[in-house]
DNA sequence: TAGAGTCAATGAACCGGTTCATTAATAGCT
DNA sequence: AGCTATTAATGAACCGGTTCATTGACTCTA
């Protein structure tokens, strides 16, 4: 004890073996908490990585090992209020698990998301989250066939092979527009993202399932998709408004474009619940405190984004598990005062 | 062109020297882009490594060069909407330099801050950019001084010897202050965060400024500190109205905090402009579109994540530069209907 | 007491790149 | 032609851990 704690820089197993008076294979051993050391000399190692301030250099175990104890998670754009909940809660679980989550944004191109898939098995990356711009993408299919780590699929369904973390969003998409049917509605706008993507897919065929469920049929002159943005938003609103039939009712279902909706509708001076009904595809503080509240579709982010996780690192473990699995998370429908009966 | 390429898995730079006619160093050169290599063999190494299939394994790049191309963010809860935005643009600009982040919650707590930078230190993480939960605590001061790698504080000022991004969150708060007084309100009551860390000490200290300015004295039963969660706004808005004597403006300074405390009116049947007036410390489409609408502080979160990359990347590039940068992006007051004069 | 069996400890080899001292080839000059 | 200067290419050594065949000490049994 008579010397400061050495520069931590430069202290090697090597050194720490030799302070220790024990072999370089010992240390290692201690170092991985392997059973068979003896307790004595356990503690002089522990000791001597104490006084010298040892550090672990986690790149050189990741290049013997072949794995870097890294998850990356890639999704087309974290600026998404409900989707940082869903980083939130997986990367808690990763990191209890060991595990350090690298985060990257695909800007929704397949271009990108191949690129990163390569960058992510260069770096060893040990398993990946994603989304995927468009699941029929044969490029981007081939890349994620050739991946040698467990991908998992967000919010995506269309590669069977492949675990898939989901939510409910045709019956979400479904229960609302029953809803606004079920008020007198029958021509109800619909603003939906990405078509070639799961959640726009399957909020669209819950929207016709609402309707041909009550023996009707949408009018195709009320759908928007590809409403990406706040902007995209804003016009389509406006659009259809100006249309010399508008609908009645607005079902805007793309994740987190309510803003850009009732912009539009406050612009044009449109009441909301009066002059139409709102349903936002997405709960947020905005749906919630709006006046009139807004009726919104919501679902548990935090539960996928914690059961993303977890199948990842069973995967990861190599678990025998069958290959593919898909959870589905619930939808809810929470009625306000944004829907309202249609008055003649 | 016979041949499948060969499974990239287990291709090394030997087997492509090998397939090219070269030795190792050469193919290591081909890869980096380094110049002292003859066109004609540079092309028949590339030929080859297109071949192969061949992938680089940047652990074993990291590990020989002591550094890994990592950068990581830490902050203490990412489920902050506007954070996404400053995560997000700090990955664009920092993937475009050819780096990678890595994500961590801090969760706030000193504990947590200090295994992070342990840990990103055995990862041999290239630079580090992240906020602290206590600028004063020693431990944490200790574990920044001694880490190996530049660190950049995001939106915190005390430790001048670090780069450091900021918003000038005093003048936004002295700017909502002033507005408020100049309506006439004299009983304006605060709701700001975690005193220990720069954004809710500036705020208010702007706030006492405001209010130093107006030659009057604000009522210290009207503030109230360590609002982190909408629960704690909730919580707070509700025992300020309850008081015999309320305020008559609030100023929500907590980032994020609004929907709680626009809540906790709703339920007391407060309205928002007429009972009372409301300026939010950070803008939101709640803010804009609430009805009223509320006036609010704004700063732009993104060009701040973008100063953090930049300035960290040229840290890291080693550029001579002074220590300990601050840079501080204006915020400005956006003034809305939520702000009332006050009516006796 | 000799021999077999058990098990902790050892340390050289290995993971897959990069670096740099050395070698070889070419160009330039007188 | 002969010598030097310049530059490309080589490949062994190295980065810092982990692994595993081997060693050696000790226990147990006959």
């Amino acid at each position: 004890m008579s010397s400061q704690p050495l520069r931590s820089q430069t202290v090697k197993v090597k050194d720490v073996a030799r302070a220790a008076g024990v072999a370089v294979g010992t240390v290692s051993r201690v170092l991985n908490g392997h059973p068979t050391v003896t307790p004595g000399l356990r503690e002089r190692v522990e000791k001597a990585m104490a006084h010298l301030g040892y550090e672990v250099d986690v790149t050189a175990q990741s290049m013997r090992a072949g794995r870097s104890r890294l998850v990356a998670c890639a999704i087309r754009d974290f600026d998404i209020p409900r989707f940082a909940l869903f980083i939130k809660e997986a990367e808690a679980v990763l990191r209890e698990a060991g595990y350090t989550l690298l985060l990257a944004s695909t800007t929704n191109r397949p271009d990108v998301e191949i690129a990163l898939l390569g960058a992510f098995r260069r770096r060893r990356v040990d398993g990946v989250m994603m989304t995927l711009s468009d699941e029929q993408h044969r490029d981007v299919r081939e890349a994620l066939s050739e991946a040698p780590m467990p991908v998992l699929l967000i919010d995506r369904d269309s590669i069977a092979a492949l675990d898939r973390v989901m939510a409910d969003h045709r019956e979400g998409a479904r229960l609302a527009t029953s809803h606004l049917i079920g008020l007198g509605h029958r021509r109800i706008a619909m603003l939906v993202g990405d078509i070639k993507a799961f959640p726009s897919r399957s909020r669209l065929d819950g929207f016709r399932e609402a309707y041909s469920a009550a023996g009707i049929a949408p009018d195709p002159k009320l759908l928007r998709d590809n409403v990406l943005s706040s902007e995209d938003a804003y016009r389509a609103t406006a659009s259809l408004m100006s249309l010399a039939n508008p609908p009645t009712a607005l079902f805007v279902a793309a994740m987190d474009m309510l803003g850009g909706c009732l912009r539009a509708l406050r612009t044009m001076g449109i009441a909301v619940g009066d002059g139409i009904s709102v349903v936002a595809g997405s709960d947020s503080d905005l749906a919630e405190l709006h006046t009139p509240p807004i009726t919104a579709i919501a679902w548990d982010l935090a539960a996928m984004g914690r059961h993303a996780a977890t199948m990842l690192l069973e995967r990861m473990r190599g678990d025998e598990i069958e290959r593919g699995r898909g959870l589905t998370v619930p939808t809810e429908l929470i009625i306000r005062g944004s829907s309202r009966p249609l008055v003649n």
